[in-house]
DNA sequence: GTGAAAGCGCTAACAC
DNA sequence: GTGTTAGCGCTTTCAC
């Protein structure tokens, strides 16, 4: 542990306990050769190509290295010469902590870790703040591609990493004509959920929705906002929706569909809130979350209401925590997901047409749907 | 839309809709400024200092550089010049799934991934496998500084990380003479919760833990092992509770100890099973993390045993799912201790003496512990 | 098996 | 306000 502590210093400060050495940091390949009295490239390929030398002589490079404190071929002019960053950058805008409070997010995250590793390649994280238009970060990355992942068809953060000459994946969203893209079918998605709620018979529902557009808007959408979002999966998980409960008979314009930006547990709660007090007569609340879905049975459980029997709750990802309490949710696999957008990255150096990738996804019935109770049972009981 | 898709095409291929211009991306800010008769000075400037251009010219040299299809300066070449990377990497070895299924971990990452886009600096994960001794990865890192999460003392990346002349913060495990480190304080915390369970009476107990040392051992745990864990802070939370037990009259040579090399809920429930089967007296059980408590609880509901009735589980962390189930744990502020660790990692470049930043903890007594039942109660109730 | 030469693309003094 | 000069530290043909 002492040499440990001791090299660090040593690398660091470029001096040992307090005893500097000439000057701090100097170690290069360059000082390294001239010090061995051998050429650069001798100590290049004492690290690169060891089979182009005796072993004998590269053992001597590595002595002299560790002696000197040289820290082996600096990775960022390695890059520049090589061409190479060996990294993809990640461009997850519009607030962090959105991302990694979401495990749906997490999971997608955690996939293109994986695929990151399989490739012994680094995934950089783009610093992207929420207002702050800062689009400086994209161009100041040094990565060999970038992965967007569910970020609005206007942000400008994405406008910039098109502009890179490096591949690029969108997981999610938006479209792109032209770029790679990995994503659930989710207007199948959707629909199979609409049509279990219609067999259930439902017919008065709500809908609790993640952030339609950049800016706020936490509360009820009009149908204009609805098919002017940004995020167009949010935009199609509506329409789908829509098209599915037009087609039991429902009058879309009706239903109370109720927005938040941040996309929260408690945020789901008081949506949901929000919409059950102006709207008690509702059976069913469709979240197009798990998050969300979460939340929308908490308040359900303080409001006393019994789930199913009073209220149905659906939720949307299939995350660990919904699978552990039951939620009827629409699974999708978001480690896959983020797995192909990192192989489909890795792979697209010499691709010319983009590819899309569309992952299956799967109704999963829990305990929080069942048919509604008629007015008479609710008041009488079962 | 169709107007990102058109310069995506020309910046990463040198064309536009199948009509390729003369070659594939040459466009450099010396070709820029030579096509504008102007120094490569310049154009930098026109970049990175607006102030030293005239605006007209400015105007000029970034129409040019759309029209060449000049996506800014090299973020590599730069960063070779500047001696600034614009990154931090982050090392958590050990199984990338380990960290992203742990909500505690994911919150340090947040914690961390904050800070660095308060600093408008990338957060690059280096891509350290399991079991593959790669640690070229750690060497190929364009990164200003490490942080270190929570690896075993003899970790070979770690090792890398402390060769390389950069900073590095480490949190949580390991700790070494002379580096930044950032944890909470572990011994308190343990302490705390060991006294509750005291009070509450319980002197049958057991400890399901997590992995102690870089080999897989699924099982019981010996004395020797526990001592000897690569992990400190396992090692110390197991000594803690050892040390509090001790002192209420338990023979901590006989109180079970089983650990898991995974960190997942089932492991949890598995690990529960093997010990309960083989010490049924149990009362309480004292879990290092939630994750694993998560698992106990669900142990406990699948042998129908009443908890804290019949069995206390206590956790680890404070996770908010453990919270919304009412677990009792120590709950430590995992968010801060990221954020903290960027900031300290951040402004540590010009800091000689290392520093050491102890987090509060704090017990949060849930609906799972209460007082054991006497075993006459156990049989014919309370 | 080893070395010399030629940059990778950029920024930062400092002079004009 | 603009240009000249020097590298940042490395890899990679291609001769020897």
């Amino acid at each position: 542990m002492s040499c440990l502590f001791t090299e660090y210093l040593l690398n660091r400060y470029g001096f040992r306990m307090g005893r500097p050495i000439r000057t701090r940091r100097q170690a290069t390949l360059a000082s390294l050769a001239a010090e061995l009295g051998v050429s650069r490239t001798t100590v290049s390929n004492a690290y690169n190509r060891p089979d182009q030398l005796s072993p004998e002589l590269r053992r001597r490079v590595l002595e002299t290295a560790r002696r000197l404190g040289y820290p082996g071929p600096d990775p960022v002019a390695r890059s520049l010469r090589t061409r190479k960053a060996g990294a993809v950058g990640l461009l997850l805008t519009e607030n962090l902590s959105y991302a990694f409070r979401d495990p749906a997010a997490v999971g997608v995250l955690e996939g293109l870790a994986l695929a990151c590793e399989d490739a012994g390649v680094g995934l950089h994280l783009v610093p992207a703040s929420p207002g702050h238009e800062d689009v400086a970060a994209v161009h100041r990355a040094g990565v060999d591609g970038f992965v967007v992942y569910s970020v609005p068809d206007d942000d400008p953060h994405l406008a910039a990493v098109l502009q890179r000459p490096v591949p690029t994946v969108i997981i999610d969203q938006p479209r792109i004509d032209g770029v790679d893209r990995v994503g659930p079918d989710d207007a199948a998605a959707v629909a199979n959920i609409a049509n279990h709620l219609v067999e259930l018979g439902h017919r008065q529902i709500g809908v609790l929705c993640m952030r339609l557009a950049r800016e706020r808007n936490d509360g009820f959408v009009t149908l204009e906002r609805q098919s002017n979002a940004h995020f167009h999966v949010q935009r199609l998980r509506l329409e789908a929706l829509a098209a599915a409960f037009s087609l039991a008979g429902v009058d879309w314009a009706n239903v109370p569909v109720v927005e938040r930006f941040d996309h929260t547990v408690d945020e789901g709660a008081s949506a949901a809130r929000q919409l059950l007090d102006a709207n008690p007569q509702v059976t069913a609340l469709i979240c197009t979350s798990d998050i969300l879905a979460l939340g929308a049975l908490a308040e359900a459980e303080r409001r006393g209401l019994h789930v199913p029997g009073d209220l149905t709750v659906t939720g949307f990802d299939g995350i660990a925590e919904a699978e552990r309490i039951g939620l009827t949710t629409v699974h999708q696999p978001v480690l896959e997901k983020g797995k192909a957008a990192g192989k489909l990255l890795l792979g697209a150096s010499e691709r010319v047409t983009p590819k899309i990738i569309t992952l299956p996804t799967e109704l999963r019935v829990g305990r929080t749907s069942g048919p509604p109770r008629t007015a008479e049972e609710r008041w009488f009981g079962p």
